[in-house]
DNA sequence: ATACGACTTGGCCAGTTGGCCAAGTCACAT
DNA sequence: ATGTGACTTGGCCAACTGGCCAAGTCGTAT
């Protein structure tokens, strides 16, 4: 069932063994398995078993490509599991009013995030898992900033195309913003009430659109 | 080790040799052994064991007073673990300002939230697993109506108490708190940034409180 | 060809898990 | 005293867990 490499039917080899994978390649394929399986049933049904199996490799193949099931859990945080917002910007317009542009913003991250529940339901779990772990407890603290810091240049690339200038610091804006798509997340995934979660994110776009200006009000 | 049945020494009856417990009672003491382990080892170490030895109970307790682990789990779920805020409302006056109310009302959640941070991580951990179990999914729906019908209550009652009035319904502005609140959680959990976590919360207060209005302002 | 190290594999292990049960103990009504 | 039903207990189970390892296979530098 797993194994479609199939096709190499020429004459004297067919059937093509697939000889060797370096561990390297090994580690992405059960990382990309083990998310797979813990979007499916959880992360408690994410045992090196199932990792494997759905992987389509023997389970002694998980201890060669690592030392732990921590380690992967780990490896499995830090390959960050992001979106992308790149395909929205050509739709932000000085033309449009603040509020407007923030919310094309919130929403396009919403569509994505109501996409795929899965996701956002393992991404709690890693992180609850990963905050109890002694050793990786320092992990998430990272991985915020980082996120933080993606969405503080989201916000300052908004002001830019979108001709605004705010009233406080990107980077607080950017942190309010952070904390409420992943509180509006949960409480969705919670009561799974997409016309409430996405009122809830109008109306604080139109909040934080009270952050913002148009240049042009002022000086141009 | 966990027997201390000795005792009854004296002439007829005195360390009270508690004789038999209701089954009740008893899944009352196992729902409490339970979180306390949960807050202390993280959900996964709740094993129905640890569960028994922290009640100071044997193994085979548990099945006589629940049918199943996931019975506790949904039970827990069920016995709100709720934040009283009603020693905040002294604090509460109309003559502040809205935003010092609001602010006030927060940062009291805040403080409560903040003083045991495992209680929040268990929260998020017991979410995130009743909503992978196909028979306990619904219940964080009526959790969370729960608690956004409190936080309304609050608003209202804030509203009465400070003179206030909204420009908005009343629970559309609790569902925004609600899910902020859980998201400024979520990210002090990552980050244990107590400092960050204020500073979004009172920024947030500023915020909300734009949406609300002194009722001296206008008519009285 | 030969050797060597990276890769592969299935089996094994001791420990833990949720759940079940039969035998026993107790409180209380009769 | 005797019965009845609720409560108690420790032991048992099959299933599963993460981890380890020895024996094997393969690719490549020589």
């Amino acid at each position: 069932m797993a194994n479609c490499y199939l096709g190499r039917m020429s004459h004297q080899e067919d059937a093509a063994p697939r000889k060797q994978i370096s561990a390297d390649e090994r580690r992405r394929r059960l990382l990309a398995a083990a998310l797979r399986v813990m979007k499916r049933e959880g992360i408690a049904a994410a045992t090196t078993r199932a990792i494997c199996a759905e992987a389509g490799m023997p389970h002694g193949a998980f201890h060669y490509c690592f030392r732990s099931k921590r380690e992967l859990y780990g490896a499995l945080l830090a390959s960050d599991i992001e979106i992308d917002l790149a395909p929205v910007w050509p739709e932000i317009s000085p033309a449009a009013s603040p509020r407007e542009n923030i919310r094309t913003l919130l929403l396009a991250y919403w569509s994505q995030v109501e996409a795929d529940p899965d996701a956002q339901l393992v991404l709690f779990d890693l992180g609850s898992f990963v905050l109890r772990d002694p050793e990786l407890r320092e992990l998430p603290r990272g991985e915020y900033a980082a996120s933080l810091e993606k969405v503080t240049g989201y916000i300052v690339r908004l002001g830019e195309e979108a001709g605004l200038t705010y009233l406080c610091e990107e980077r607080a804006i950017a942190e309010l913003v952070v904390t409420t798509l992943n509180g509006v997340a949960w409480s969705w995934l919670a009561h799974r009430d997409g016309v409430a979660a996405r009122a809830s994110l109008e109306r604080f776009a139109e909040l934080v659109a009270g952050l913002a200006r148009n240049k042009t009000d002022r000086s141009m």
